[in-house]
RNA sequence: GGGCCGGUAAUUCAGCGGAAUGAAUGCCGCCCUCGCACGGCGGAAGCCCGGGGUUCAAAUCCCCGCCGGUCCA
């Protein structure tokens, strides 16, 4: 798809004399006012011209640039918003904030809710983990975090903001009056945006060969591949504040400009002093030319400077390798401050996952450099430093560096393993002869041991082995995932025609929300519809029914109508219409109906979610700040809290947060409701009011427990915490590394469990035949006694075994050569047989014994003595014939063997057989015997 | 959300259908030494994670659960 010119030309551009050029080098339409210039002006198509040499009227730090273009749209009538989370807790398809606008998708993009203002501006920090392997090798292009200036304008069919023409005045008044630039410097791309299910055309501002911010104009919605109208239309820009505080410093890397004396301190620490500009200068120039640098490029890329160099590209290789760890090292350790501050534990799964990856990888670089011990002391000039702009960093600060030092032994734990493991895997290649680990065991090891190749070639180098890894070597373990995965995908069903038939509805009053204790209610039915996914669903003007929301199950009840009674089994929402699930065929649309909630049913609803948000509060106060509401689901009869958390919960723990979330609950706190706009919410209340995710509106419903505990949530509350009763915290579970599931239940299910338990306790007293006071004592000595007559019986076993052992041997038959017992037992273990047998063999070189026990079923043990396996007896042979007779099987080595079989009657009959099959042994005779 | 690996002595692991004489390190005792380290000899130490199933026989194979590790989206 592309779009036409006519897209892209604005009022601006004509009045400005811009030329709409194609790019000699990328085939790509700019616009721009230089008439001499034949490529686009960004890099790979030019080279940077800022370095040392910035085009801008001064230099910025990143604060002072970010103020200046805040002020300068505050200046044109945009309202500035506070920044959002980087951890974009309010989407299901996204992990991190990755642009400014995801602060606004889906519920504003899609129209449910009004933004916080319009026209908007915002700086928004930004974590983007797709480039991570670039990050260091492009001088500051790529980063993992950074912040996103957007100035946004939502368009509707009834209220126009401004579109594409002031959008370009904007940008455009804001690089040359406010920094300054020489407005031929500016070139406009023309290219295309699409993400999200959204897209249209955009144009890329470039500067000095850098693309410094882009220009999006959201107005199509990709549907079946073909680009549909958006009845909203989005200015979307995104403008890059390092990216334009490093083109204003004209530093070497973006990093001198937007780390300073961060980055100088890592260098120093690091030992990399003195090193010759020339080298960085060309590096990064090169560096502006490489489109997108994968590992195997690095050589090129090194090989074309060395070359302009006249040095050898393997030693640039060692000189550049650490200084891009560096600035790898400043970037990661800011996105770790950033993730950590917000709860991202380290974890195997989702957005603990790459705070891990992060942790490891920073790791990783420091060792390289040799100061892994420094880790924590950089983060902490990380925190000082950014907590200047965003200050609850540092009130995490102590969490951050405890969960940073839990991860780092973890990963030391790891590469322990990992040394062991390959170094053993080395020795067993070695005894093979071979010299080479092959790639399959390589890829094992990295995939489901975490040990990457370059670690494990550290630990076999002594052992002589080598490895070879190919290039794609992360695709062949990226092949190891997708083949099962994508056959699996479970398609979430939406029930289609249902949307359709009630989206022209009118808002469903929901009085749940104004009495959350309202049992009853009259309403008139709106439609009644009926679809084949769902089934027949109601439609009324005003409920007090609670759809399933929230972690919260919906409400049930009944309908009374013309004196007939109907249940409502199930309660859903889509968008603001509440749809009712009954079954009867009675109702007809128009007609008035009264509504009853099952309040039983309600009322434990509302005790375990008051609940939650108690637990909720005694959680953090007991494991710390950083346990943030993982997910969490209200029943009737119990209920679950996922909390994250980078260790297990300790009993101890876990007591003293059911005895904290009690006394809450005996102090018996107001639960208040309140309706705050969302900025002023977050102000007073900070990010944690997102427990259960970022709820949409520019109001949001506060629930507030005394000073316990604030989260917004849409749930209905007890009014006071005393209604509880009860709470009691039934187990924790670890579903996920770093995710402690916590299961409670509140009011009458609580004393339930607890009245059980109690039963099971005291019955286990009964049997005892002790007070329920000394069960512990009592359990803990018929334990021991076990284990101390296990024991016994061992050693009586021995014994016996030994004094019949005697006997038998007197009993031996003699033929050639060897002494044949044979014996028949009852009620014996196979353990008992096998000690007799050893004896006798032990004793008599000579012997051949063959025992044979019946139980339910027989068992054979045979063994051979060591002269009698000289002359050819094989015991395991003589245990497969002899089992054979019993109807089972049987097997072994030479000098012992065993089986066994079902045929209890035929057990003497096989003893019969064996001297016969002795005999063929030795005689070397195959004759059958059976 | 999905994939892969693992749970055996205090620890690191071997065994992967027929006896846990398991191995190494650590621990205890004895010998060597004036004493220590090293070395030598001997010993203690296991519900083979739990629960089902298959089998004459399960640490071993299959299913479920619990616990841990790891990679990917």
């Amino acid at each position: 798809m592309e779009f036409s010119e006519k897209e892209y030309i604005v009022p601006f551009f004509v009045e400005n004399d811009f030329f709409r050029k194609k790019c000699k080098k990328c085939g790509k339409f700019f616009w721009t006012q230089d008439r001499t210039v034949d490529n686009c002006m960004e890099a790979p198509c030019c080279e940077y011209t800022f370095i040392h040499n910035p085009p801008t009227n001064r230099h910025y730090t990143l604060d002072e640039l970010k103020e200046a273009f805040l002020k300068f749209f505050e200046r044109n009538n945009h309202t500035r918003i506070q920044p959002y989370p980087v951890i974009a807790r309010w989407r299901d398809d996204l992990f991190v904030t990755i642009a400014s606008i995801a602060d606004f998708q889906p519920f504003v993009t899609e129209g449910i809710t009004p933004p916080p203002a319009n026209p908007l501006v915002i700086s928004q920090p930004c974590l983007r983990f797709i480039d991570i392997d670039n990050v260091g090798l492009t001088a500051g292009r790529h980063l993992t975090i950074f912040e996103m200036g957007g100035a946004h304008a939502f368009n509707y069919p009834d209220v126009k903001i401004y579109w594409k023409d002031d959008t370009v005045r904007y940008h455009h008044k804001f690089v040359t009056n406010v920094l300054g630039i020489d407005t031929e410097n500016v070139s406009y791309k023309e290219g295309i945006w699409s993400g999200g299910g959204n897209a249209g055309p955009c144009l890329e501002s470039c500067i000095g060969g850098l693309e410094v911010a882009t220009l999006v104009f959201m107005q199509y919605k990709v549907v079946n591949d073909k680009y549909v109208d958006m009845p909203i239309k989005i200015v979307d820009t995104g403008y890059g504040m390092e990216r334009f505080t490093w083109l204003s410093q004209g530093t070497i890397s973006g990093f001198e400009a937007i780390y300073g004396s961060i980055l100088d301190k890592i260098m120093h620490i690091a030992g990399l002093v003195d090193i010759d500009e020339r080298l960085l200068i060309e590096s990064v120039k090169n560096s502006a030319l490489m489109d997108a640098v994968t590992i195997s490029d690095r050589m090129i890329l090194r090989k074309s400077v060395a070359n302009k160099l006249a040095m050898d590209p393997i030693e640039l290789d060692k000189i550049m390798v650490p200084i891009e760890g560096a600035y790898g090292i400043a970037d990661h350790t800011k996105a770790l401050v950033f993730m950590l501050a917000e709860g991202a534990l380290p974890s195997n799964i989702k957005i603990g996952y790459l705070t891990r990856l992060l942790i490891r990888r920073t790791y990783r670089l420091l060792r390289l450099l040799g100061i892994e011990n420094q880790f924590l002391d950089i983060v902490e000039m990380q925190i000082n430093h950014w907590s200047k702009s965003f200050p609850h960093i540092k009130d995490m600060e102590n969490e951050i560096l405890e969960a940073l030092i839990f991860e780092e032994k973890k990963y030391r734990d790891t590469l322990k393993r990992g040394m062991n493991l390959s170094k053993r895997i080395a020795k067993e290649i070695k005894s093979k002869g071979k010299t080479e680990i092959p790639i399959k065991t390589i890829i094992e090891l990295y995939d489901s041991h975490g040990i990457s190749p370059e670690i494990v070639r550290e630990n076999v180098k002594s052992e002589g082995i080598r490895l070879s890894v190919p290039d794609n070597f992360y695709s062949l373990v990226a092949q190891r995932h997708t083949a099962s995965t994508i056959s699996k995908r479970k398609e979430i069903t939406v029930d289609f025609e249902l949307e359709k038939e009630v989206s022209n509805l009118p808002k469903t009053e929901l009085l749940y929300y104004d009495d959350p204790y309202q049992t009853e209610f009259k309403a008139k039915i709106l439609k009644i519809v009926n679809t084949p996914a769902s089934g027949k669903c109601v439609v009324l003007d005003r409920t007090a029914f609670y759809p399933e929301g929230g972690g919260q199950i919906s409400d049930s009840g009944t309908f009374l109508f013309d004196n007939k009674q109907m249940d409502v089994f199930s309660v859903q929402k889509i968008g603001n219409i509440v749809i009712h699930h009954v079954k009867s065929d009675y109702l007809v649309q128009g007609v008035e109906i009264i509504g009853k909630i099952n309040w039983a049913h309600r009322l434990s609803l509302m005790r375990h979610h008051t609940s939650t948000h108690i637990i909720m509060g005694a959680v953090r106060r007991i494991v710390g700040e950083h346990a943030w509401q993982a997910g969490a689901q209200k029943e009737v009869e119990k209920s679950r809290l996922d909390v994250s958390h980078w260790k297990r919960i300790t009993p101890k723990q876990l007591t003293n947060i059911e005895k904290m979330a009690n006394s809450q609950i005996m102090t018996n706190l107001p639960v208040e409701v309140l309706w705050m706009p969302r900025d002023k919410a977050v102000q007073m209340y900070g990010f944690r009011l997102y427990q259960g995710g970022v709820v949409p509106g520019a109001k949001i419903r506060i629930v507030k427990i005394g000073d316990w505990d604030v989260e917004a949530c849409g749930g209905t509350h007890l009014r006071r915490t005393g209604e509880i009763g009860l709470l009691k915290l039934l187990q924790t579970e670890r579903i996920q590394d770093g995710v402690e599931r916590i299961t409670f239940a509140s009011g009458f299910p609580a004393l339930k469990y607890v009245q059980e338990t109690e039963q099971a306790f005291r019955n286990v007293s009964r049997i005892l035949n002790v007070p329920v006071n000394d069960t512990l004592k009592a359990v803990k000595g018929t334990s021991e006694e076990l284990k101390e007559v296990r024991r016994e019986v061992d050693r009586l076993k021995y014994t016996l075994a030994k004094f019949e052992t005697e006997a038998m041997l007197r009993q031996a038959k003699e033929i050639f050569g060897i002494k044949l017992v044979l014996r028949l037992i009852k009620g014996a273990d196979v353990d008992y047989l096998i000690k007799m047998a050893g004896f006798l063999v032990e004793k008599e070189p000579k012997a051949v014994t063959v025992i044979c026990n019946v139980n339910e079923t027989v068992k054979i043990v045979v063994m051979v003595g060591e002269e009698a396996v000289k002359i050819k007896v094989n015991a395991g042979k003589i245990a497969n014939e002899v089992a054979k007779i019993v109807g089972g099987g049987g097997n072994g080595r030479a000098d012992f063997g065993q089986g066994g079989g079902v045929k209890v009657d035929e057990a003497s009959k096989a003893l019969k057989i064996v001297e016969k099959v002795v005999k063929n042994q030795i005689l070397g005779s195959e004759e059958e015997v059976i």
